[in-house]
DNA sequence: GCCACGCTTCGGTCCTGGTCGAAGCATGGG
DNA sequence: CCCATGCTTCGACCAGGACCGAAGCGTGGC
């Protein structure tokens, strides 16, 4: 069995602290120039541009050259999407990164996910618009119905299919070990949470910040969200 | 941004060639003893006990001792569908464990993902069902239709949908690069192409092998499966 | 043209971790 | 009871790779 893609080179370059770090910066979705993941990963500037070669030989990071700047950014969405089934299995097994601190209850409750909502919230607002009647969950299979597309319309959100993303797709929650939703849909709804000013996510993290109103508001749409999912 | 699960841990589990190799002979599905997994990885059985106590470990594996046998199986399907997620990952970069060897094209064309079909079978297996209207494909989401369900039934699948796991389900072909069917249907029709005799197994391998008649019934069933997938 | 800045390359150090030989410990068979 | 088998533990060896200091090389500002 010495057949197939070699796991074990993209492996290895998520094995290590320093990458790893880079890469959960870069999670957020916006592009970060080299000095700033070697801050975030803590290492010089010399370590990082070799760690930032390699992920980019191996084809997890884009480099866009602007200037004296070096801007990265993920190199799609499969490696978001590649990370966080690692971070559900580490999670199940009690890897943390440190002893839980008090900014990780924050992460559980709201966070993107690349580019759409996970957590508490993320899992809320999925079961909201499934017990809405706009998303119909056809045993695990997430579809939007014609109320969902309406919705969707209403709430500002452009449903454009561009390419071949799948309009509404489950994306298995770490922390709450449950679907959110992701897809056209999930990144459209985050955009427009964003622009409502319901939220905004806190600089060089990915947690999603509600603020008191918007918090309401997103109650009000998509129901309570719940408080503890952490065990 | 020191928060969240460790994915460093698990990544570099992964990352270590005689740790991939094990994984991915257990990716068939059966258990293996220790043993077996040495010689597979080419490592001696030192190596290999020190290997799996980590794999144990870290919650990748599990470990069913039975007389002086130790077998191994993976923990779970996240293990084998986060295997295949970094698989796609390394081929969409080109990393090949070794030149593609002449088994490598049989992998390509058939091969079982954990317990269901993939690679050029697989994915004309799940377009046969979306074209025959027995899966309906709402933007990316699968979901089973009447027609379906009698369809299973007369194949003599089994759906009883005990736990979380989803009828039907996408998963992403890391050798086509689009989707095959995976979820209790992918499972159950695997099964069944078994215990027709269509196809077996090749031990040691994820390959499935078609007997002649087994694929021309499969065909009659499904279509006809594309040659080249590869490059 | 000079300097500050951002990043890369080079060279060297250090240490984690994979590896195997040998020994230890169970289980199962004769 | 003794031996073969399957696996684990211990100890030591060695290499790959992470890391940083220093130097090199572009870009942009003055």
């Amino acid at each position: 069995m010495r057949l197939g893609p070699d796991i074990t080179r993209i492996a290895a370059l998520l094995g290590d602290p320093a990458r790893a770090n880079m890469l959960s910066a870069l999670m957020s979705g916006e592009a970060l120039t080299a000095g700033e993941l070697a801050r975030e990963a803590g290492v010089t500037a010399q370590t990082a541009s070799s760690h930032l070669a390699q992920l980019e030989a191996g084809g997890l990071l884009t480099r866009r050259i602007q200037g004296r700047h070096n801007y990265f950014t993920l190199a799609g969405r499969d490696v978001a999407e590649a990370m966080e089934h690692l971070a559900l299995l580490a999670d199940r097994a009690g890897h943390m990164r440190t002893r839980p601190g008090p900014r990780d209850p924050a992460l559980r409750r709201a966070r993107v996910c690349y580019d759409h909502l996970a957590g508490d919230a993320g899992v809320a607002m999925l079961d909201a618009l499934i017990s809405q009647g706009r998303i119909a969950d056809h045993e695990g299979a997430l579809a939007l119905t014609d109320a969902g597309r309406a919705f969707a319309r209403d709430f500002g959100v452009c449903l454009e299919t561009t390419g071949r993303r799948p309009l509404c797709k489950a994306c298995l929650d770490w922390s709450v070990r449950r679907s959110h939703l992701a897809g056209v849909l999930g990144a459209g709804l985050l955009a427009r949470i964003y622009e409502l000013g319901w939220a905004r996510r806190l600089d060089g993290t990915r947690i999603v910040a509600f603020s008191a109103p918007g918090l309401r508001a997103f109650e009000q749409t998509f129901g309570p969200v719940p408080a503890a999912s952490g065990a």
